[in-house]
DNA sequence: CTCATATATTCGTTTATGCAAATATATGCA
DNA sequence: TGCATATATTTGCATAAACGAATATATGAG
């Protein structure tokens, strides 16, 4: 059942190479830790959209999940020295992009965002 | 008819993203160029099948095809700075891979290539 | 022109991936 | 316990991507 060591390179860049994930990834890279419904609010996307790409994204081992109450809080793995150098390179070019500038003006400017919110009793 | 500049990073990071790809970029980090033919050889692949994975990098702006003859020379394209770096990252990782290192024996015990060769006229 | 070689493309099929809608699970509050 | 909220998973369908086999094109040799 184990996979090569080529086919999990893959997996990772796969999981990559997706405009919703790369919106993800990018919202990530601005903060510590985000929900499953603020990346919600923010990218305007629904739900089940949302958790299935963070399900990829989980799977190919780039997030790290961690229950706080009834929310689901997700953030960049750093354990990785691969991945780190991935998200380098990824956040030079959003910072080109238009529409990662459009959502992080909507994440700065979102004032009900559950994981800006430092304590966690709700 | 023009993408966005977040599908088109998606679509350059999905060029990527196939095992039978990466294998082929990591042989033309090992030479200048490679035919079509080098590849199929090396990499134990039809010719159909290399051809079209070519296709997809070129499509990809990830590498350059060159007519000498009857041969098509392809080549890594040295002209953006983020497939320069993405180039890079995987080079590293492609040295741990074992499947990698068994093509590169391959390669380096060929001795029928034709981008061996120097001189082109045949 | 004809034949052989190198590469590209088309065709039909299979597999993978993405989506929305519906449903299930998990937690906290009353 | 029962209800509301947050998140995950399943289902069914549509699109994209991969494959081999066959076919097409392009070049060079004779």
């Amino acid at each position: 059942m184990r996979e090569t060591a080529g086919e999990e390179l893959a997996q990772l860049l796969r999981a990559v190479a997706d405009e919703n994930r790369l919106r993800i990834l990018h919202l990530l890279l601005q903060r510590d830790e985000l929900c499953v419904c603020d990346i919600e609010r923010v990218l305007d996307m629904t739900q089940t959209k949302v958790s299935r790409h963070l399900g990829t994204l989980r799977h190919a081992r780039l997030v790290t999940a961690r229950r706080a109450g009834r929310w689901m809080h997700y953030a960049l793995r750093t354990d990785d020295q691969f991945t780190e150098d991935l998200l380098a390179l990824l956040r030079a070019r959003f910072a080109g992009d238009a529409q990662c500038r459009q959502d992080l003006h909507t994440l700065e400017n979102n004032a009900d965002l559950v994981c800006d919110i430092t304590t966690e009793t709700r």
